[in-house]
DNA sequence: GTACTCCTTTTGATTAATCAAAAGTTTAAT
DNA sequence: ATTAAACTTTTGATTAATCAAAAGGAGTAC
């Protein structure tokens, strides 16, 4: 049985660089999960030696075919999780990813097998994340940052890629909720903003904002 | 934040002495937890440190007010998730109890709240034990141990005290089940044994079996 | 090509939880 | 009162995970 820290090692690996294709650096890892470099370095060597990751001192690190599957799995529960909070428990989709976070470390497959026949095998997570199916094929579409959006662009809104709870909670509000239609009504590269139509509301955002935001065009 | 060790270790003197009357024994406490006499002493001078336990060395050990307060949430928790993973998510009761000693650590109060909303605040777990409420007040019933009933009584089960995946997919087997009106139909202290009629239907325990079975008298 | 900066890795300590085995207490028995 | 049995506590090690700080590479700048 691998231990919740070794859990979230790998799928910080895995959300890092969700292709596969990358090497990571230490440092990268150390501070996507709060630790320090050395801690980081500590653990990858463990991971090494366990054969879920390959380690090129000083290089950099990234995941087997073996870390992969594991990884995908954590993420796997973890979204599986975070939409049964949502649908069934009728929790805020800003509230869930903590508990998620934890629960995906206990949650059997089981548990996790019925709460995906309950939602009817859902493909996305409540913030547009894919959930990868049981044999770790995470489903694919074709989505565009908002931030590229040009003026006059009508899209909906397909993920968000924020976890943060303030960040969310803004979302919310701003009628900038997961399946919504939104337009652009101007952008401003000088300003770094742009400004959206949602629900007749106008909303500006920063392009880093903008960013965090995936859509995809009707 | 307490640890699930903490957690464990405070469960497990609430449920040795529910009533919180006796002084706990080290051993008794080392057994429940399957862990060494000398663990049990290290976590219990933790414990009263932490002001969880009162020890009197080489007596026993009893909770604290706060400690008896922290336990019973800890077992509140256990508890609604059993009943959520029976009733929501339709598993075996024989099943849940393992994977709520995962849970009970890491669900937050406010999945608890909607987990015990959604199941109208029952009142007993899937194997009959009371759900204490979020002030920590147990439901009490006065029941009878099985192994003390006679020849002639007709009672309903109310509570099965092993929570062994075995026992209860015997029990579930043999019409054993929470609820079910049962007659007994002869007892025989020599054998140690008690024959009963479940759905007329003969099935003979033993006596120690039967004093895991707690009945209501209709 | 020496120096500087920025990472990464190593080293040495620390914490929580555990175990095995030695030492110490209680109780009960003769 | 001595001794034995049964239990509890102490001691010393071990493991996983972490940190702070020292030491070591790699690339860049001049």
């Amino acid at each position: 049985m691998l231990s919740s820290t070794v859990e979230d090692y790998l799928k910080a690996l895995f959300l890092l660089d969700p292709r596969g294709e990358k090497q990571i650096a230490t440092g990268e890892i150390a501070k996507s999960l709060n630790v320090t470099p050395g801690s980081a370095t500590s653990m990858i060597k463990t991971l090494a030696e366990a054969g879920l990751v390959a380690h090129r001192p000083h290089y950099g690190v990234k995941l087997t075919e073996q870390g992969r599957t594991l990884a995908v799995h954590v993420v796997r529960r973890h979204r599986i999780v975070e939409l049964f909070l949502v649908q069934i428990l009728g929790m805020d989709w800003s509230e869930v990813h903590d508990e998620a976070e934890q629960l995906e470390h206990v949650v059997s497959d089981e548990v996790i097998s019925r709460m995906n026949e309950l939602l009817g095998h859902p493909t996305h997570d409540p913030h547009g994340d894919p959930i990868p199916d049981v044999d770790g094929t995470l489903p694919t579409r074709s989505l565009q940052l908002l931030s590229f959006c040009v003026e006059g662009d009508s899209v909906s809104i397909a993920r968000i890629g924020n976890q943060d709870t303030d960040f969310l909670k803004f979302a919310e509000s701003n009628g900038l909720l997961l399946g919504r239609t939104i337009e652009v009504a101007s952008r401003n590269d000088t300003a770094d903003s742009i400004t959206l139509l949602a629900q007749d509301k106008e909303v500006v955002l920063g392009l880093s904002a903008a960013g965090k935001i995936e859509v995809e065009y009707a």
